[in-house]
DNA sequence: AGTTCATCTTACTGTGAGTAGGTTTCCCCT
DNA sequence: AGGGGAAACCTACTCACAGTAAGATGAACT
C-alpha cells in the first residue's frame, strides 16, 4: 500500500481509537493491530504515540478551520459573521463528535475518574455562579441559567490561562474586562 | 510518622511533581523518593498514581470553593457577589498557580507538544474572532481585542461540551444563547 | 540477473506502574 | 515483664507497553 494512504487509514483508525479509549488507554500494538500492519510501522510513520496523536489533532483541526473559514466567508456584516461562525462551530461539534473530542486536550484523561474530578470542578464553579443567575434573572428556566453559567465559567477559564502569558494584566483589569463583556450582555435581562 | 501528616506531606510534594513535570512524565518512584518514602508506601496511602492524582486535585478544588465562596458571601448586591468571586477567581489563578495548573486538565499533557498543538488550534479560534472584533470594537487595543476573543472561544468551548449533555439543545439554540449574551454585551462597544 | 529502494515483519530492550511478602517499631493488654 | 498485634515501612519482584534493531519481501529499474 502507498505511503500516502497508508498514513490516512492509520490517521483514521487512531483517531477513532483515541477518542474511544483515550489517549492513555490506547495502545500502540492495538491501533497497528486493528490497521493490519505491525507496530515499527506506525513509528516509521510518526515517530512516536505522541506524534500519532498530533497527527491526528492536526486532521481535525483542519477539518474545523476549513468550516468556520467557510461558514463567516462573505457574511454582510460582523454580527452575521460571529453569528454564523458560531453556528458553523456548535454544528461540528454536535455533527463531528470524534473529531471535537480529539481538540479538548481531555484526551488523555478521558474515561479516567480524574477526568470527572475535574469536571466536578467546574461543576462547584457552575453551580455557584448558577446559583447568583437564578437570583436575578428574568428567564429562570433551569436550562438557560446552567447555560449561561457553563458559558461563564468557560470565558473565564480561558480568560485565566491567557492572563498567564499576559503578566501585565492583573485581576482587577481581567475582572473588568469579564464583568464588562459579562454584564452589558446581562443588564438587559436583568430584574 | 503518623498517617494523616505523610498523607498532607504526600499530597504537597506530588502536586509539586504534577504540575512541574505534567501527569505523564511524573513517575511515582521519583515521588516515593522526593517525599523520602518508598513505592508502596505512595499505593498503600493512595491505591494508584491517578488516585494520587485526584488526591491533589480535590485539594486544590476544596481551596478553591474556599476561596470563592469567602469572597462572594456578604455581597450587597448579585452583581457585586459576581463581580467579587471574579476577582477573588483571577487573584486565585495568579497567585496559587500550582494548585490552578492541576484544575485544568492539561495536567496529563502539560509540557508535551499535543498541548501546543491543541492550543494552536485554540489560536487559530482566536485569531479568525480578533480579526472580526478588531473590525467593529471602538477599542482597537490588541490587548483588549486579544482577551475578548479569548473569552469568548473559552465561553463558546464550554457550551459546546455543555450541550454533549444535552441533546435537545440544537447548535442553533446554542448560537442564540451565545449571540444573546454576547452581542448585548458587545454592542455598547460597536461603532 | 542483480541492485536498489520502499514497505513491512519478527523479536527484542527498557522503563515505569503496580504487587507479594516480609521486617521493624511501638503500643497495649494480660 | 513479655507476648500479641497492628501500623508504618521496605526489598525485590511481575507485567504491560513504548520504542528499536536487524532483517525479509517484493516491485522497478538497470
Amino acid at each position: 500500500m502507498p505511503r500516502a494512504e497508508r498514513e490516512r487509514q492509520m490517521i483514521q483508525i487512531a483517531g477513532e481509537v483515541f477518542a474511544e479509549r483515550g489517549y492513555a488507554a490506547a495502545s500502540m500494538d492495538d491501533i497497528a493491530e486493528r490497521v493490519g500492519v505491525s507496530k515499527p510501522m506506525l513509528y516509521e510513520y510518526f515517530r512516536s504515540k505522541e506524534g500519532l496523536l498530533i497527527a491526528c489533532i492536526e486532521k481535525a483541526r483542519t477539518e474545523l478551520r476549513e468550516a468556520t473559514e467557510q461558514a463567516v466567508a462573505g457574511a454582510p456584516s460582523a454580527e452575521e459573521a460571529l453569528r454564523r461562525g458560531l453556528r458553523e462551530f456548535f454544528a461540528f461539534v454536535r455533527e463531528r463528535r470524534r473529531a471535537w473530542s480529539l481538540l479538548r486536550h481531555e484526551v488523555s484523561l478521558a474515561g479516567t475518574s480524574a477526568w470527572d474530578e475535574i469536571e466536578a470542578t467546574r461543576r462547584q464553579q457552575t453551580g455557584l455562579i448558577a446559583k447568583l443567575l437564578a437570583d436575578f434573572l428574568l428567564d429562570r428556566s433551569p436550562t438557560r441559567v446552567e447555560a449561561d453559567a457553563e458559558f461563564i465559567v468557560g470565558a473565564c477559564e480561558r480568560l485565566a490561562i491567557w492572563c498567564e502569558q499576559h503578566e501585565e494584566v492583573t485581576p482587577e483589569r481581567a475582572t473588568a474586562a469579564a464583568m464588562d463583556l459579562l454584564w452589558n450582555g446581562l443588564s438587559g435581562r436583568a430584574q
